[in-house]
DNA sequence: CCTGTAAATGTTATAATATTTCAAACTTTG
DNA sequence: CAAAGTTTGAAATATTATAACATTTACAGG
């Protein structure tokens, strides 16, 4: 998996999608997982930015495409996308955003920019080490680790409302 | 604020209730803020048990104490609790949660049991420095910290299907 | 005590998010 | 091909949350 661009500044986007895409298929085949047109075309719309989207905008996009989903269909793929780690649920937002590191072992950690909306997501493995640590002095067994951090991002810090 | 029961093992939880309403009562003197008795209610009815409960559970509560309310008066009620840190929101439950460290400067990092359903909430400053540094390297302000950890607590690691 | 103002609550309706259920179509495998 | 399992379609409904506006309550200043 090659390098990633950063969400906050321009880039040329196309390449992040079909990047996402190669990699999608790439790990589905791997894994002998079924990457249907409907999920793909799901990971697709969710990789239409870095911003996190809603399920139902997935089916809003999903249906001007003339496809006559239902709730449950994007629901499903999105579900398969989250066990496969091609997309990630941010819980404080009830949105969905494609993974940037797909295939790698992550527990990822978000940093969601309440001004521009768009979300970068980091390994941040010392973050990790502490999380775990912290709860092992509990005598918790951590299985899985939300982690959303909004704030603002460098580009906002200085002008507002950027895409 | 007085030392706190463990949620995952038995404890005299009228303790916590009482405790928790008469640190409510404190803190909102303090800031002039109103604990009318809805709101007292809503907290109480949230500090019942060491599970976040959602707001509709509320809602039904305050139906079967003969008060007739309607979802808005259990989200403001929760609201209001929430930006005087007496309650937190667990994201990834859509529920809430009495917070045990109420009047204390802190983003807590919840570890919720995915068996018994119960969730303790820690300080751990070394979590919140890892946050803020990995969040700072990539220029972001960091504001808001969600961190919620599903997993097992001890009691559930060894039996499972504790209250 | 009145009264103006702000805060809190009541009330109705609706928006936004997510799941249940059962049937039909498609894929894979024997 | 047939059986079995997986995926999708479709309708209904459940769950969570907010908008909008009316009414009531608290309380500070006159």
């Amino acid at each position: 998996m090659s390098a990633r661009a950063i969400p906050y500044r321009p880039h040329n986007h196309d390449a992040c999608v079909s990047l996402a895409l190669t990699d999608a298929r790439a790990i589905c085949q791997r894994r002998n997982a079924r990457l249907t047109p409907i999920r793909e075309r799901v990971l697709e719309l969710i990789w239409q930015s870095h911003k996190p989207l809603g399920a139902y905008d997935v089916l809003a996009q999903l249906s001007s495409d003339g496809h006559n989903a239902a709730p449950p269909t994007v629901y499903r793929a999105l579900d398969f996308l989250q066990q496969h780690g091609l997309v990630h649920r941010i819980a404080s937002l009830n949105a969905f955003i494609g993974c940037t590191h797909a295939g790698e072992n992550h527990s990822g950690m978000f940093l969601i920019c309440r001004a521009c909306g768009n979300v970068l997501e980091l390994a941040a493995p010392a973050v990790s080490t502490e999380v775990c640590k912290a709860a092992s002095k509990e005598g918790f067994r951590a299985e899985d680790t939300t982690l959303e951090v909004a704030g603002l991002c460098p580009r906002c810090q200085a002008e507002p409302d950027h895409d």
